[in-house]
DNA sequence: TTCCCTGCAAATTTTTTGCAACTAG
DNA sequence: CTAGTTGCAAAAAATTTGCAGGGAA
């Protein structure tokens, strides 16, 4: 197997770890995954995690492919795809959904839970996060006997920069009013 | 400009409004849609609002497909598919997705918002609905200048006729535990 | 008559799988 | 060595579109 990538010299996977690295607990919560499903290490599984763990976007599988292929061209479509599962069992990323039709993932280890809200006009996200939200579900779920596992909160409309005339649009909007005005379409 | 709709008789397209009907105000709104738009009353637009009103299920286009079928085997994918869109923009239906990998629709005229509890177990959906969550997340839009447009709250889990031995499962539990164990495909 | 609608087939888009060659352990 | 992994190609699955014939207004 070729090997190439970045400024590792001599680690046999070396680009998992380079100094720079700041996904230590990461990369070991992964390798303790692959060890205990008798899974096996190899470049592009730590190319693919470390290239996901360097983005905070909510990234498709197919855009984290793109990513990956600027550095490492021989890496498959579907070896993204599977690592993207695998990396979902071992907790570290979170499928979600922004009704855009495709599925997404986000960063799950040591981010606390966190729910959307989605501007439908300029595909802003804003992350939040409502403890007295959590609780009143729980106690929701309690009333039923439901055990929650996971959840998803998606709030949609329209962001202040999208209907603000004013110049200064807030960092998390990432298109300008005006821009590609498409709704919901795939 | 046609006035139809409500409980006549005589009209051309009279299994919109048999005498069982309960959706008058329903086919009141989608026909002012249709006319309001300039689109056309056709039988099988009737014959699938009908279908997707009687049945409280979420379905996706397939489903609502099969059932119309049942009634008209005429009926194409693609006209059911189309139906489904144009029920969405006039407010009668709603989009929502339980990831399982297709989309899903729900009534949404007079259906008070609601949001869900959803087994991953055996399916079974619970809707539940909570004002001070509402609440709540009208003060955190508010916090960002968002406008909220719509949102979507899903909570997924285990539900107690699931994860109980009972023998007296709930009515909202579609499948039995022990019951085919998919959890999450497609 | 004029558009709109329908159903079919086909195209797209996204997700998933089969398989032969390859490799980590 | 052995069993898991990879990338390609192709299959599946889900969604969307083009179009000729038919129908509502």
């Amino acid at each position: 197997m070729p090997e190439h990538l970045e400024q590792q010299e001599t680690t046999p996977l070396p680009q998992s770890q380079p100094a720079t690295d700041a996904f230590h607990e990461e990369f070991e919560l992964f390798h303790r995954h692959l060890v205990k499903h008798r899974l096996k290490r190899t470049a592009q599984r730590d190319l693919i995690l470390r290239t996901f763990l360097e983005t905070e976007a909510h990234l498709s599988v197919e855009e984290l492919y793109d990513l990956v292929k600027q550095r490492d061209k021989t890496v498959g479509f579907t070896t993204v795809y599977r690592t993207l599962r695998l990396l979902v069992e071992a907790k570290l990323a979170r499928e979600v959904n922004f009704n855009d039709g495709r599925a997404r993932y986000e960063h799950e280890y040591k981010h606390d839970h966190h729910d959307h809200l989605i501007c439908t006009e300029c595909d802003a996200l804003i992350e939040f996060f409502s403890p007295e939200i959590e609780r009143l579900q729980e106690e929701i779920a309690k009333q039923y006997g439901f055990v929650i596992a996971d959840h998803s909160h998606r709030v949609f409309g329209m962001c202040q920069a999208y209907y603000t005339n004013s110049d200064d649009y807030p960092p998390y909007c990432r298109k300008r009013p005006g821009a590609a005005q498409e709704g919901k379409m795939r």
